[in-house]
DNA sequence: CGATATGTTGAAAAAAGTCAATGGCAGTGG
DNA sequence: CCACTGCCATTGACTTTTTTCAACATATCG
């Protein structure tokens, strides 16, 4: 569970221009010249499902843009409690606060085997530095996951409608075009530590959302599979009606 | 309520370089030729308790550092059920998004009165372009808007204790070195859409906390007396039982 | 194939929400 | 200056939701 494997360390050249992911990633924006930065410095990994990529307080040395699978980002109180403050999806980039701190804020775990780049941040300063194109894409970053926090709060939180409806809006947040009618399999466990109730009654909501045929098991077993618009056309008439 | 009074258009170099928050704002680490850009372009505004600075879904042309005051960030459901997603105290800068997307995200209000220095975004963008310095100072903001709501995800929402402990330590992240003692007075509605809980509950949180000698009112009618110690006191204690 | 994790379900207890009545304060207008 | 009005806060009684605890089922992994 701790090993991390490293594919192969490509040069930036030749593998990150070509990367899928690349128009919603960091790199986006860059020319040809800028790449010969990256050279031999972006390593290609793989976590199996349930990795610990950094534990918050590590030495802030890489970011990570994702290309598969998913990570939440935790938060572990005095108590021992823990909240998971993001899920990131392919495309999302992780890590972001070493720009500023020494030191990561959350602990990033895998919750499906996972592909992605890591990046020095030292690369990311320079690049930064030397060329006006990284600043864009940084400033989008850094409002994505404002973003994201923002909507959570907004909408997962307590107030905003019973258990089985937050349950309803968090499974339709995680849903994402990359897969299609498919949804990161959270644990029950997780699922409270996203919108902070027990784990019993995130099991009650997903048993209505199963019996309401919203959902079902996935042939991945990372994954369930979400009738994406019956979900949302429920949530709305709920909506209406309150 | 809605008038918006203009106290003064300064010319940059002399009211921004010796502007008291200076050192935690924007352009700390400015040097006096940058400010040349800044010339009559920043406006110096008060605003009453209860106004809008903005709307969510305008034209974000400017950006707001606070001065004095509070404000709150709220975003409207489409039932009309309003959440706050932060509140900005002196320091802090308002309408970052501005930098990234055409419109507001939330809506701006003053929760007591305000004096803010408004600054066109054109300008900071081309600050931006033209001085490598203002960078880090972005970044930071983008961070510490970040921060905060984590922060609030991981210690407010639902399931992170009961309303009492919660509300407790709302009011121990709202106080500031800025006014020591004193939290900005929030009304229960107010409190209700930050926790997620109903003003009548958020009324009996008070009440314990009143009784209890923890809280009291201020001189100022738009601020509380806290006795910050004893509260933090209080719930580490609470923590540790738990 | 058993052992441990994780998920499900029921019943009781606790927390918070709702509803309704009351109280207090601020600002308005006589 | 006082009474009136409207808004916000407080409090109690009752209802609903959610948690908790416990038992049981199911799946996963060695």
């Amino acid at each position: 569970m701790r090993a991390i494997i490293v594919n192969s360390v490509n040069n930036g050249y030749s593998n990150c221009k070509r990367c899928g992911v690349r128009q919603s990633a960091l790199f986006a924006e860059l020319l040809e010249e800028d790449f010969d930065l990256l050279h031999d410095q972006v390593d290609d990994l793989d976590y199996p499902a349930g990795a610990v990529v950094y534990h918050a307080g590590a030495h802030g040395d890489w970011l990570y843009t994702l290309r598969s699978g998913a990570i939440k980002l935790v938060r572990y109180s005095a108590d021992g409690s823990q909240r998971i403050l993001r899920i990131l999806r392919p495309g999302d980039v992780c890590g972001l606060e070493a720009l500023v701190r020494p030191a990561y804020d959350h602990t990033a775990i895998s919750l499906a085997p996972l592909k992605l780049c890591r990046i020095p941040r030292a690369i990311v300063e320079r690049l930064n530095r030397e060329t006006p194109r990284l600043q864009k894409p940084l400033f989008e970053r850094w409002y994505a996951a404002l973003a994201e926090a923002d909507a959570w709060l907004a909408e997962l939180a307590s107030g905003q409608g019973d258990v089985k409806t937050r349950v309803a809006r968090l499974l339709l947040r995680l849903a994402s075009d990359d897969r299609p009618g498919e949804v990161i399999r959270l644990s029950l466990e997780d699922i409270g530590a996203i919108l902070g109730v027990a784990p019993e009654s995130a099991s009650r909501a997903l048993g209505v959302l199963r019996r309401g045929k919203l959902l079902a098991q996935s042939d991945n077993r990372y994954y369930w599979r979400v009738d994406t618009e019956a979900l949302a056309a429920t949530l709305a008439s709920h909506d209406q009606a309150a």
